[in-house]
DNA sequence: AGAATCGTGGCACAAAGTGGGAAGAAGTGG
DNA sequence: CCACTTCTTCCCACTTTGTGCCACGATTCT
């Protein structure tokens, strides 16, 4: 499972260095994989097999369910398949390179099945949005966290 | 179960050696730890299984749950697998090592199921900062401690 | 006091990350 | 349909970081 953050660099061709921590997790999927994102603000990297369990989910709801409907769309448009390099490395499609600014510093967090990538400054903002407040922690407390 | 404080050093390149105390108690939860933080300023040193556990409880949580996704936003984001060395040593992943100012001087203490780091320094200021009152006393004595 | 264990630091090797060049493929425009 | 440009991929080399190993010093236990 994939856990846990690594910082890394994405380079001026756009590719991104899959840290060797996740890889080791992620070679039992292949080389495939589908890069995309729901809002265009980070990447998301699937291994393909997960990408496909995702969409034969979809797949049994009607094709007139809105949400899935806008979900594809979406991922649609960010997304595509690339594959690793021998240096483990993988090219991040130019539309979303743009639009999730895929340059230099990033964070790739382990979703567990998926990574998810982060412009390390967009990251941070990210972060402040969401502080965890004394509530929450009494919240966590109670659950026994 | 951990308790306790044992005072220990992080060495230049950011390892931790786990006191012998506690790796006595934590031998059998293998190797893999999960070293996060929800806050920064400090690190847990979290056996593999015991974090899962962990996990398993936000999972029966809504996904919607404000509290659950911050707190994984947050233990993510400082969040790395890590493994002990033949030597019982762990290294604290760089975001942390920064955040947490994990370098010298530092504390570990056992919170029965997992480990806290803090910096020697930071440790002292949050004891002052949080002195047990007489108020505190009151309601300890009435729960008979 | 002696033996054993524990913690600490240093060093050397290995692995991971980074960057750049060049060949090849794909796309574009004339 | 060809020439040119741009993007991608492969490969190599360098730098940084992590890891394993060993040895010394301190501490504890007997």
């Amino acid at each position: 499972m994939l856990r846990g953050n690594i910082p890394a660099r994405v380079d001026e061709k756009g590719r991104l260095k899959i840290p060797a921590a996740f890889l080791e997790e992620l070679k039992g999927y292949g080389e495939q994989f589908y890069v995309t994102s729901e809002t265009g603000d980070y990447a998301r990297i699937f291994p393909m097999k997960v990408w496909e369990e995702l969409e034969s989910k979809l797949a049994r709801l009607s094709s007139h369910n809105q949400t899935k409907q806008k979900f594809l769309t979406w991922t649609n448009y960010y997304g595509q398949a690339v594959e690793v390099d021998s240096q483990g490395r993988v090219l991040i499609p130019p539309v979303l390179r743009e639009a999730a600014q895929m340059k230099g510093d990033v964070d790739v967090m382990g979703h567990l099945t998926y990574l998810e990538v982060w412009n390390h400054s967009r990251s941070l903002e990210n972060l402040k949005k969401s502080p965890i407040t004394d509530e929450d922690l009494k919240i966590l407390d109670e659950l026994g966290i």
